[in-house]
DNA sequence: GTTGAGCGT
């Protein structure tokens, strides 16, 4: 069966679809290298993206310019997760910003942003909604991460809510690291690459910005997917310089895990470490 | 500035 937007919902207009192909090969084939590394994960899910590119090259039109699209309206029941939930919003990002950024996709159905009954200001979330669970994925890979236009933020990309346990992009544990005394034009790419080129285990860096202004707070984290390699750079970057200034790094405060699943804390005392389980306590100098 | 994370009319 091929997938095809629900009756009733939001088509996406014979002139969008068919401009998608053309769009598609407006995409420059100058993949930054910036691309080419984040890509990485995505080839795990065996579903290449065209990249985002052209932020900067391609500024878009004020929102005065744009149609309003409408939102929201999406056939629901059907059990497929189709919408993605968007953080880190300023105020001045209204759904055609959101709508104008992913109908490059060509996939997308609608964009709400949330805002508060009383003063009507923007809470600084959202929710786009997509043709298909496959094409949220889509968006989510390549989009998550990288910066927004005309912003000096990253975009900050979730599942939405009913589906938030489902669909884990990421597998296996990952060990974390604080970075402090962060330059303030450090971006979660920059910190990201400063750590991986040293430790291919690293599978991502954030910086942690003040959602209402949008700017660096001025520490981050960095994950490793391997605890051995989180252990070397903790002691063999500190002090390392980011940017314009030299990291100051610490252990991490451990929160939740990404998908807001808990784990349960099993007893995982099985360190067996080649042949360590043969050592007997009488063995062990005292 | 020093421990992230925020989910709906």
């Amino acid at each position: 069966m091929m997938q095809q937007p629900p009756p009733g919902g939001v088509a996406t207009p014979p002139s969008m679809a068919a401009d998608q192909s053309q769009t598609q090969h407006y995409q420059q084939q100058q993949q930054s290298q910036t691309w080419m590394m984040m890509s990485q994960q995505q080839q795990q899910l065996g579903q290449p993206v065209p990249p985002p590119s052209g932020w900067n090259t391609q500024p878009i039109p004020p929102p005065s310019q744009m149609q309003q699209f409408p939102a929201g309206s999406a056939a629901a029941g059907s059990g497929e997760i189709r919408s993605l939930w968007i953080g880190d919003l300023q105020p001045w990002m209204d759904e055609n910003y959101l709508m104008n950024i992913f109908a490059q996709t060509g996939e997308v159905v609608s964009a709400k942003v949330i805002r508060n009954k009383q003063t009507a200001l923007p809470e600084g979330y959202g929710f786009i909604e997509f043709v298909s669970q496959a094409a949220a994925e889509r968006v989510l890979q390549s989009y998550n991460g990288v910066p927004m236009p005309n912003s000096e933020q990253n975009f900050r990309l979730n599942w939405a809510a009913l589906g938030y346990g489902d669909k884990r992009q990421e597998e296996g544990p990952d060990y974390t690291i604080f970075v402090g005394d962060l330059a303030g034009d450090v971006s979660d790419y920059l910190l990201q690459e400063t750590f991986k080129v040293v430790y291919p285990s690293v599978k991502g860096a954030k910086v942690v910005t003040d959602r209402t202004t949008g700017r660096s707070k001025g520490y981050g984290f960095v994950r490793f997917g391997n605890e051995t390699e989180q252990i070397r750079a903790m002691t063999e970057m500190n002090g390392i310089y980011c940017s314009t200034r030299a990291m100051r790094i610490g252990p991490a405060a451990n929160k939740k895990p990404f998908t807001g699943q808990q784990y349960q804390k099993g007893h995982q005392e099985a360190l067996i470490l080649g042949g360590l389980e043969l050592i007997s306590a009488e063995m062990i100098p005292l």
